[in-house]
DNA sequence: CGCGGGGTTGATCACGATCAACGCAAGTGG
DNA sequence: CCACTTGCGTTGATCGTGATCAACCCCGCG
């Protein structure tokens, strides 16, 4: 339960239990039924929302809905990565958000009841869990304890979107590169050796939307954290070693 | 109910309607009785809500609430300005929110139940209507519209926060800069001449913190502001000329 | 009178944006 | 198999901007 550095990136939810979950009400299924804002669901409600439930498989940068699109779903991401980004009409987009799983999204339109204002698509191979919004409405409706908790998880990311946006100005822009990258592989075990080696799930235009740079300033500035032995990173491909226990808080 | 702006610093929530709405639960009185998040309150509760309500008149400048103190209050301006900051260890402090008359503000901190991560003070002698947590809970969970209006709240105010960051870039100093101005003066008649003349709530200090700037770069943004006639300014005091309708779409 | 905080001004400089060109790999179609 | 295209990433050159440090001013205040 301890808190994310400061300056996080991307903060992670609770970690998954055990795949072994006995699937007891429709989100039960994945690793995450013990945290599902669908949880506490009332018996009565269960079928509603087993109704209203789905699961759907993604491959990667598949969408998943259009920025515009009518919010008549609530999502929860079970494996992967997905990424929400907005485009505006002078063409330049923003990349609002990076959703790990365990978390839920498309929950501010639901709760709003207004169209995504995001574009949602898989950044990997993906496995999300999909509840229409009508039986989701009933389900908030009638067990006050979801609506709590769907609350709370808007809670948890408008302090996190504060955070980033504190953030987003403090060091220079290899920092808050590195930063990120370290934040995005959080998810990944390290190898025998220390070194933690991923692919990395954003293009260099999503880093540079996500840090508020310049795409030629992430490839120069990533170039300069490898020379400064930082990181490796060629293509998507990268090696972190590990961080030589610097974080002390 | 029109939106503002694309890139608005600060939006607004409701107009008021009226003072002279009678005041029928503890937040009837307030000229945002209509509007007020506790407003469909069963019945029932509506004692145990005035009874953990109360009125508190603030001076310019009065703490409400430190960083760090225990969330047990939720509170609604219904009048004057309220800064939301935060300051950290490394003595850096940032602006985070503005709150203007008819919004809630301390809810974050209530609906995740943790310490305030902002310190709240008035920029303006300013009125707040306060309900202790105990009894904002129990109202809470009785009246699940309530939680749902809360729910809203936070979304909404997720949503602003995305759109400050995304547009937190875009354009020159000089334009962020204005805009806040402009943003700040919403709430302030024209004069006669359409001129509208205020007191800047903002120190230059907090006007650089609201945009990712230096203090120093606001104060030399704004002598050019000046000088191209986009205001006056002379200390705190402001004049800004009707903008020659240029709010297109 | 000295003090202190907020605000201003000046000089300097690193940083990152921008524009343009190019490399490279993955598709695509013949 | 090879030309062609397309999108992503890289490199280079240039330039404006805003951060930083330092000094100073102004004004209220004890």
């Amino acid at each position: 339960m301890a808190r994310r550095g400061e300056g996080a990136i991307i903060a992670t939810m609770t970690s998954p239990s055990d795949d072994s979950d006995p699937p007891r009400h429709p989100c039960g299924a994945c690793a995450f039924g013990e945290a599902s804002v669908w949880r506490p669901v009332a018996p009565e409600l269960r079928a509603r929302l087993a109704q209203g439930f789905r699961r759907r498989q993604l491959a990667r940068d598949e969408a998943i809905y259009a920025q515009g699109a009518p919010a008549n779903t609530v999502y929860c991401l079970s494996r992967g990565l997905v990424a929400l980004r907005t485009t505006r009409e002078d063409g330049h987009y923003s990349f609002v958000r990076l959703v790990r799983p365990g978390e839920i999204f498309g929950f501010r339109s639901f709760l709003a009841r207004q169209p995504h204002d995001t574009e949602a698509r898989a950044l990997t191979a993906a496995r999300v869990c999909v509840v229409a919004a009508r039986e989701a409405r009933e389900v908030v409706e009638g067990s006050p304890q979801v609506l709590g908790g769907l609350a709370l998880r808007c809670a948890i990311e408008l302090r996190r979107s504060r955070d980033l946006r504190a953030h987003s100005r403090r060091g220079d822009a290899g920092g808050r590169l590195l930063r990120l990258i370290r934040d995005l592989s959080a998810d990944q075990a390290p190898d025998a050796d220390g070194v933690v080696r991923f692919r990395l799930p954003l293009s260099r235009a999503d880093m540079a939307a996500a840090l508020g740079l310049a795409p030629e300033t992430v490839t120069r500035r990533l170039r300069r954290l490898c020379e400064a032995g930082a990181l490796r990173i060629s293509g998507r491909q990268v090696e972190l070693p590990a961080p030589a226990a610097e974080g002390g808080g």
